[in-house]
DNA sequence: CTTCTACGGTATGAAAAAATACCAATGAGG
DNA sequence: CCTCATTGGTATTTTTTCATACCGTAGAAG
């Protein structure tokens, strides 16, 4: 009974070592596509500040984004670490397999945990008062994600999503809506993206926002959790 | 504009270094009296394991723990690291010091988050079905922290609140918050414990649990946010 | 076609952290 | 009392990570 909470915090310091951390991160800024195929990657020096990382480590993370041919590293001036992946075919991968190579227990905890972060936050900003510039950003970015080529479809999902938390102000509860992203990415990127249900996707998207802007938390959380209660039900559906 | 989403992915992969990290750890676990006055800690090789660290840095923290006064360090069997902090007097201490040893940015951003999580667990938590063992765990929390002596109050709070999250069933939900309350541990315990902020307190905690097993997310949802708002007020009412 | 400079590439020594093995003390139980 | 399991204490080596300084390259600008 006190050993649950215990085990609440007395988990991990630290995920695993520097490189293998920096590693999984610079992956998921790649296949976010927050960095989209033929941009590059700030310059090494910086990055390494940002990450809080020494340049070494990242240049090792880096090598082996390279040699698994994420990135095309170039020397000199103008040079830099090229993003030459392409997020995979968005008619969709094999779902059952991403979703089984994820424990069944992980892959609950995963969409409970975006489902409370998601929640919170839409709920939280419907409570703020927006100003214009913060309205228009709410506004491009569901006008991005609702007007994408399903190339770029998952990558201004995602940015639509992660805006939410962002325009909260809360540098943690950004983080912490950014990493119950990664957390489902690949699996999200095995489902593939057809008409019916980007136009779904889209209305959804519509109401989150229109509950927002009308300052209505309850709606606009209520509206989260229809959305994502879509595609979480699609990915258990995968663990049978 | 895609500044801003950089910044959420591209953040410290770790906070400091092993033995800061596992110091603060621990000192929150003593703090937040998740072991009380006179227990011990689990052993070192154990407690190593849990926190993914090697022993001599777990070690090196808690020698600066016992050297502060936290700990009382036996050797021999039966022995181990006791707890030997009181909690600070209920009568509450130096609140606005105690406001501004942390940012104005940062006391927004905690609040803000631990906001966002609570809810979205308590919300999580009212959609799911509670078998009888989950809800006597929920009624049993409530009715420590409702009757708790002052000396006690924090940590049964803690804990009552800390319950919301574990139950439902997501570690990660649980870390966050977990993670969430410590960053307004030390403030929290700066606010004198008084009677008719208990039993405030204690109706709202009765009202989210109510919610809660009512299966009524938009009510639990509510019920979080107003009792948080109280504090959040009263904290952010010291910033200027 | 030279220059300038922002980038990646390399080297080296120090510090932090981990892994491993072993020592020492304590106190309950026989 | 003595035993012995469990716990903290110590020492040593290896691995990881960091800090710093410096080298090499490309390509735009003149």
């Amino acid at each position: 009974m006190k050993e649950t909470q215990l085990g609440s915090l007395l988990r991990p310091v630290r995920a695993g070592n520097a490189f293998e951390e920096t590693v999984e991160r610079l992956l998921q800024v790649v296949k976010l596509g927050v960095v989209p195929h033929g941009e590059r990657l700030p310059p090494e020096r910086d990055l390494a500040v940002h990450l809080g990382i020494s340049r070494v480590t990242l240049r090792e993370a880096i090598r082996s984004l390279q040699e698994a041919g994420y990135l095309d590293v170039r020397r000199g001036r103008y040079g830099g670490a090229f993003v030459i992946y392409r997020p995979p075919d968005p008619g969709g991968g094999d779902l059952a397999e991403a979703v089984n190579q994820m424990g069944a227990g992980d892959l609950a905890d995963a969409l409970t945990y975006r489902m409370a972060i998601e929640c919170g936050a839409a709920q939280i900003l419907a409570t703020t008062t927006l100003d214009s510039a913060q309205r228009a950003m709410l506004l491009r970015r569901l006008s991005d994600v609702n007007e994408a080529a399903p190339t770029d479809y998952r990558r201004l999902d995602a940015a639509f999503h992660l805006s939410i938390a962002e325009l909260t102000g809360s540098p943690l509860l950004a983080a912490a809506c950014a990493d119950a992203r990664l957390r489902v990415t690949d699996l999200l990127n095995a489902i593939p993206v057809l008409g019916p249900n980007i136009a779904h996707a889209g209305a959804q998207h519509q109401a989150i926002v229109s509950a927002i802007l009308a300052g209505d938390p309850d709606g606009a959380s209520r509206a989260v959790a229809e959305h994502l209660e879509g595609t979480a039900a699609l990915l258990r559906g995968f663990l049978a």
